[in-house]
DNA sequence: CTGAAAGCGCTAACAC
DNA sequence: GTGTTAGCGCTTTCAG
């Protein structure tokens, strides 16, 4: 492969005019620009990445941690943060964290190496210490969290209005009569998750209803746990009518609860779930969901991120948040044909 | 952040003693050893991976460029090439091409660049010429393609067995009494579209029946195109009674257009799909599909793309070629019914 | 066992 | 306008 000593060798003139013509800059007469770049373009060259990064130490390269990548809500996340770079002239670099902290910190560690010029990350459930220490991990290079965050950060966030989010599917399950609403949180120790809750008890409260501890059951994220979460939700002495789950994994695990406990949604149960899903609507019944602007989050993300790199020490922290919308679908209805069970 | 010759100066020691106890290689002293351990640690000294991929001349990396991030059978392709290549101490970089052919040339001529030491690649459709001229983007970067293929190829591959599948398929559907059966392919310029038909052909003949050319239509692999093709297909004088569609988008095109022309699955006409996908099995009816093993193919194809990397001249080109599965749903009948229509 | 030194390919001052 | 040169941080002979 032609290098530009190479090139400059064969040329008769020196590497640092050759630099000039590639990277278009400084003075170069048009006659020995030509001939330069009819030499660069015989020798097919192509600057070798590495080497560039190393002496400009800068890699115009951006990590994306993730929790799964079949999860097509991250993978619309995903496809939104690569829209933004490449157009910005940046790759995007994925890499799945699968939910566990320990590949999450090889990942960081990786990309903290000097490959990235910084980090997008959906920081996986983990205990608090560890969410702590996550941004250590990066030494220096920059971060920012996307869909989920930290309950207290002081770096860059980007996510939707969670709190606004619940409050509206809950206010929605109020409307139509339901009293008794259940909920399945992810992992409260992360902000999210929080919100979501907040949302949810703050709905209730406006109608001067007291969130009930019993409703309230914290699961993971799994199809499994939301399974568990409803079965214990649905055995109760006074089960809930209606029931918010917090993420699609989990909402398909529910509606496989509700099918096992011959409860028929939405006749007898009515089910919200988060992070719509291509399969949402086609679920029986189609599940009414709330729909996160995924790409957006990731172009959002991708933008942040930028902007963090480029003055580093910018105040205050952004924090972004975007709308979510509610899609109506067919597994909520009102309680009063429950009455009749 | 620390570097090597830092630690080295303010130990008093020489750098390469330093490097060699990082690598764990040559002989050094315990003493010595455990003295540059401690402020290793101490300074939280992480290699640059930039400078060592420069000096090595290798990266680690591998590069993955798929169609479309968002397809979930990509999605656990990707899945299946990470987790062979994390635990062979590689690591993947993926970038999703939108079957766009530029794309995709930018993505190879980046990952050409000394960035990664192999790129796996699903190629985005294209003009022959343009497949033609793919390896050469590469410029020396050994490269394996996965999932498709051009159709005469002196690199290695790893495909599943589409004529089969797609012989498979077929005898399904001529095994429940079909005999008029179409079929809506990929573009048929890369081998697994090539290969499907020859399925699809070789079933039909085994059966004495000789395939007529009316009842093949080339799509794309969108939603769109399948919506159009079985329109075509079904709107024809003697339409089809069962149809075959080579991909997964395409399916639901097809359902589309079947729901558009108030023909029911599978009492009017039988469906089979291509890849096989999680919303598969909720569609209504839930369909008939051609399963891949679509992390084994990703698995395949990073153990493929290393062995290469450790012998670039290795002759015979490898082929591998990994078995599909006909998942039975409900979206195939006999036609006895389709004839009281 | 440890150290000195060359150099991976490129960029960016700074001379000329 | 063009050339010289000093590194970026690391690995790797090769001496001692």
């Amino acid at each position: 492969m032609a290098t530009i000593t190479q090139i400059a060798r064969d040329l008769g003139v020196s590497i640092s005019t050759v630099s000039a013509v590639v990277n278009n800059r400084g003075y170069v007469s048009a006659a020995m620009r030509a001939r330069i770049e009819e030499a660069l373009r015989e020798a097919d060259y192509h600057p070798d990445q590495i080497a560039r990064s190393l002496r400009r130490r800068e890699t115009c390269t951006i990590g994306l941690i993730v929790p799964d990548f079949r999860n097509t809500f991250y993978a619309h996340l995903m496809r939104g943060a690569e829209d933004y770079l490449s157009s910005a002239g940046y790759r995007l670099i994925v890499a799945d964290s699968r939910e566990d902290w320990q590949r999450q910190k090889d990942y960081l560690g990786l990309f903290s190496g000097k490959t990235t010029d910084g980090v997008i990350l959906v920081p996986s459930f983990a205990t608090d210490e560890q969410i702590a220490a996550t941004p250590g991990l990066l030494r220096g290079t920059p971060l920012v969290y996307v869909d989920r965050s930290p309950l207290e950060v002081q770096l860059d966030t980007v996510l939707v209005d969670n709190t606004r989010a619940a409050y509206e599917a809950t206010a929605h399950l109020l409307d139509l009569g339901h009293r008794r609403i259940g909920i399945i949180t992810e992992p409260l120790n992360l902000l999210n998750a929080a919100d979501r809750l907040r949302g949810y008890k703050r709905a209730l409260r406006a109608q001067g209803l007291a969130s009930d501890v019993k409703y309230i059951r914290q699961g993971d994220n799994r199809e499994d746990s939301g399974y568990w979460r409803a079965l214990e939700l649905f055995k109760l002495p006074h089960s809930p009518t209606a029931v918010l789950v917090c993420n699609n994994q989990m909402t398909m695990g529910t509606l496989a609860a509700l099918r096992d406990l011959h409860l028929v949604c939405p006749q007898q149960v009515s089910l919200i779930g988060f992070d719509d899903f291509e399969c949402a609507g086609l679920l029986n019944p189609p599940v009414t969901m709330v729909r996160q602007p995924a790409a957006e989050l990731g172009a959002a993300a991708a933008k942040a991120i930028l902007k963090r790199i480029r003055d580093p020490k910018r105040q205050p922290r952004e924090h972004v948040v975007l709308p979510t919308h509610l899609v109506v679908r067919e597994s909520t209805a009102s309680p009063a044909s429950s009455r009749k069970r």
